[in-house]
RNA sequence: GCCCUUGUAGUUCAAUGGAUAGAACAGGGCUCUUCUAAGGCCUUGAUGUAGGUUCGAUUCCUACCGAGGGCACCA
């Protein structure tokens, strides 16, 4: 809560505090969540009551008398048990107004200014499918990017491919068995289950794959390589259409056939880290409370630990980067732990720049969901049915184009459904609660947003010129607003994008209700001061939904 | 067995140690001769169990019970 008026209200009570002769450390200021206890409120009264030795009411009326006057701050009262409640001036709420109208970047901050993050996220493996399970990274991740680019970081987001193991091996095993080696084919979903099947029931396969994934490596089969290249690309196109339909941009790629050799090296370089065991060479977590993990097999083959390891080197060449942050699954969560201390040891000039957080998996409610088994949705699947879904209401909707308005609900539904919840929770999929639109639900804020934007509209086409007008008192939609910023600083500092979802679904409900009740272009001259006020809301939420990577088209 | 995560209305999710635990969906009832009914208004309904810390616990600690994940050559 770094606003200028919450700073002010914080140091006022510092010096109230300190006049009083208590001993004190943090003052907690928060936002009431029912807006009758004002705009901000502290507890600081009950908490030093004991040491004060005198009842928290009496405590907070002692403090409050010797607050003064606060800038922006209107009224100053005691409340329950002995709450110091804050009510913001009506002028302090229309700069906030005013500041929305004006401001492109209206909600945003400087505290990460001057710091260059890489973001990883998505990192979905070629010849396999891109799965509804990609989608909870890849929402989660672009929001966490551009939190950190609106708190002013310079972001870089990256991609970090699978393009070699044991699932390219099967997939490939399949392909060259049926000889789909001509330029016809263009999809490889059968594969990968299919040939996981016969790795597990058929001995003969499981050896040829093994054989297969060798040649891989070491590309000593031109047959295999040129069948490589063009599943591999394949792959890499279709995912590329994905991240299109999702609003995502990568500016880096990184595949693990380059991270490999460079983890073996820098694995090979330090055997003080990396001890030889049973024919592999593994790193001893137990010395940290962690567990054993091997970085090269038995074969000196990388494994996923010595990737990640020429993975984070590979990144630093790249970008010289003051953070980089990778999301991915919590069932990494243990492996990561292990592989950011052996990072830690082996290249300690990374040292405090790695982070990670684990999101929590996409699951039915019937049961998991396995690429392996074939058992899956596939991630533009769910697109296009969401798409579809939409498409009546589209079709008679105001927008130009009804089939764009229907992939932009879509991607707001499945992106709410995920981005609503707190990052590391598995997410219960429920296709109807998906389909249905409505309610707590992308669309509705979407809504929300264009309704705002056609009333704009409508106004200027009315010669009506906005105009905030500070005699009319606040209500608790002009309140909300300008909680913004500090919901878009609290987010982005937890990396959180459910803490703006929740905030910005309070903010619509409000502004719907408002909508319902108030006849805005009325003929009055109060139009322009409500007109200003739509105009902001129509800026917060187009902000809002920025910021959680979903769409906010002007028509529905 | 050890480690990590997690238990909140019928369901899916919120709640920065604070005030009457909020929404949405589902159920019941209203609401479009007024700027978009993907909306609004009313209504039924919940903190796994037992302790502890605290002025105050859904939140922190301990134990137990339930769920998910991880623990040597997959990613």
């Amino acid at each position: 809560m770094n606003s200028l008026t919450a700073q002010n209200i914080q140091n006022k009570l510092k010096e109230a505090l300190a006049g009083l002769s208590l001993q004190f450390d943090a003052i907690s200021l928060e936002h009431p969540a029912d807006l009758k206890n004002g705009d901000y409120s502290t507890g600081a009264a009950l908490q030093y009551a004991k040491q004060a030795g005198i009842a928290p009411r009496t405590l907070a009326e002692k403090i409050v008398a010797s607050l003064g006057t606060i800038e922006g701050v209107a009224k100053v009262e005691v409340a329950g048990a002995g709450f110091i409640n804050f009510y913001l001036s009506s002028s302090e709420l229309a700069k906030a107004v005013e500041e929305a109208r004006k401001e492109d970047m209206w909600g945003s901050n400087s505290n990460l200014s001057g710091k260059k993050i890489m973001v990883e996220y998505t990192d979905p493996n070629p010849f396999k499918e891109f799965h509804i399970g990609h989608l909870v990274p890849n929402a989660l991740g672009e929001s966490v990017a551009r939190l950190f680019q609106f708190s002013g970081a310079t972001v870089k987001r990256a991609n970090y491919q699978g393009d070699v193991g044991v699932h390219v091996a099967k997939s490939l095993f399949i392909l060259l068995e049926k000889r789909v080696t001509d330029p016809t084919i263009t999809d490889l979903s059968a594969a990968y289950p299919e040939g996981s099947e016969r790795y597990e029931g058929d001995p003969d396969a499981k050896t040829a794959i093994d054989a297969l994934n060798k040649k891989i490596y070491d590309k000593s089969d031109s047959q295999v390589d040129a069948l490589y290249a063009k599943g591999r690309k394949l792959s890499l196109d279709h995912f590329e259409e994905i991240y299109k339909m999702l609003g995502t941009k990568f500016d880096y790629y990184f595949f693990e056939s380059e991270a490999g050799p460079i983890g073996v090296k820098i694995v090979r370089e330090h055997p003080e880290v990396f001890p030889l065991s049973e024919g592999a060479v593994i790193f001893r977590g137990e010395e940290y409370g962690l567990h054993t993990r091997v970085f090269l097999n038995k074969q000196g083959l990388p494994t996923y630990e010595a990737k990640e390891l020429g993975l984070a080197k590979m990144k630093e060449d790249a970008c010289n980067f003051d953070i980089t942050i990778t999301i991915t699954g919590n069932e990494q969560a243990e492996y990561f732990k292990v592989v950011m201390k052996a990072m830690e040891l082996a290249l300690p000039e990374l040292r405090g720049k790695l982070a990670y957080k684990t999101n929590g998996m996409l699951r039915f409610a019937e049961g998991k969901m396995s690429s392996r088994t074939g058992n899956i949705i596939r991630g533009e699947d769910l697109l296009k049915d969401l798409a579809d879904a939409a498409k009546t209401r589209a079709a008679e909707s105001r927008a130009d184009d009804a089939e764009k308005l229907s992939m932009e609900i879509a991607v707001a539904a499945i992106k709410y459904q995920i981005l609503k919840q707190a990052f590391s929770k598995d997410i219960i999929f429920d296709r109807e609660r998906a389909l249905s639109l409505e309610g707590d639900s992308g669309p509705y804020l979407q809504y929300a947003h264009a309704r705002a934007h056609q009333l704009v509209e409508k106004a200027r086409e009315q010669h009506i010129d906005a105009k905030v007008d500070q005699s009319v008192g606040p209500n608790d939609l002009v309140r909300l607003l300008h909680r913004f910023p500090e919901a878009v600083e609290y987010a982005a500092s937890l990396s959180e994008p459910h803490l703006l979802t929740n905030y910005l679904l309070e903010f619509a409900s409000s502004f719907n209700s408002w909508y319902a009740q108030v006849h805005v272009l009325d003929g009055t001259p109060e139009a322009a001061h409500k007109v200003a006020l739509v105009d902001a809301v129509r800026r917060t939420l187009k902000n809002g939904l920025w910021l959680l990577g979903i769409p906010a088209p002007e028509r529905m």
